[in-house]
DNA sequence: ACTGATTTTGAGAATCATTCTCATTCTCAG
DNA sequence: CTGAGAATGAGAATGATTCTCAAAATCAGT
């Protein structure tokens, strides 16, 4: 299950998560590239997801649904602030967090600590209360 | 879809959580009783966790995977850092990273924000590099 | 360009966790 | 004891993801 090299179905995945602002599912990009005419298959499609997230050229965050959403991003270090109305996520950066997980974790004698946060709430855009 | 009320196959579940020091998955749950004679349906299973998960008592992380993995908690807001060679888990508390979520949130002009954070490592009970 | 070898593709089948359906069983008040 | 409503559980239904495999595209060497 080699990575899939640089194909025109994997420029027309990245174009379509690059034009969505926010988190898409795999369901969804296929969906888009069949209204765009191409006729990727479904297969490819998660193919190239797979191989794009290992790359690091693209987060994945598994929702509580169970479904997994992708998001093309910047290769370093960061997290999703994303909104619940219209989808739309920030990548954030906070220095803060990144030691207080690294400092908990040798407190409990653990180590090669990883962390996983995803920020969500509802942005400007929306009525305020 | 009302929550179901205490019945014997709730409290063989909520055993099966307190007994496990892990998180574990839903079909975890459902062998376990099974393993221990109870005929509890899978159906049964989940629709207690997810009761169980609205009250608060159990917490709920979506793997990677896409699996749904459970685990009894204390009631107020906390973290969880699990081992990722044993599947232990500690409940964490980090005012730091509270905080600094508020804050992010805010200055990007979000309101209403949540935030899940997952913690994982290597705990001291397996051999250091 | 032509050949052969290798990789990628895509349609549909196969998986697997989770949810739904519904007839049966339980619980409890009266 | 009786009847209403809640809970149960077996199996079907769903839906996302993964697998299979034959056909199509790509490439190196000529």
């Amino acid at each position: 299950m080699a990575a899939p090299r640089d194909t025109p179905q994997r420029r027309a995945i990245e174009a379509v998560l690059a034009a969505a602002d926010g988190f898409c599912t795999a369901q969804d990009v296929h969906a888009r590239l069949r209204a765009e005419g191409h006729g990727t298959g479904l297969a490819t499609v998660y193919r190239h997801l797979a191989a794009l997230v290992e790359q690091g050229r693209v987060d994945v965050v598994t929702s509580p649904g169970g479904e997994a959403r992708y998001r093309s991003c910047s290769g370093s270090h960061h997290h999703h602030l994303t909104c619940t109305e219209c989808g739309r996520s920030v990548e954030v950066r906070i220095d803060a967090i990144e030691r207080a997980c690294a400092r908990v974790g040798a407190e409990h004698g653990f180590r090669d600590v990883h962390h996983t946060i995803e920020l969500s709430g509802v942005c400007d855009a929306h009525p305020a209360p």
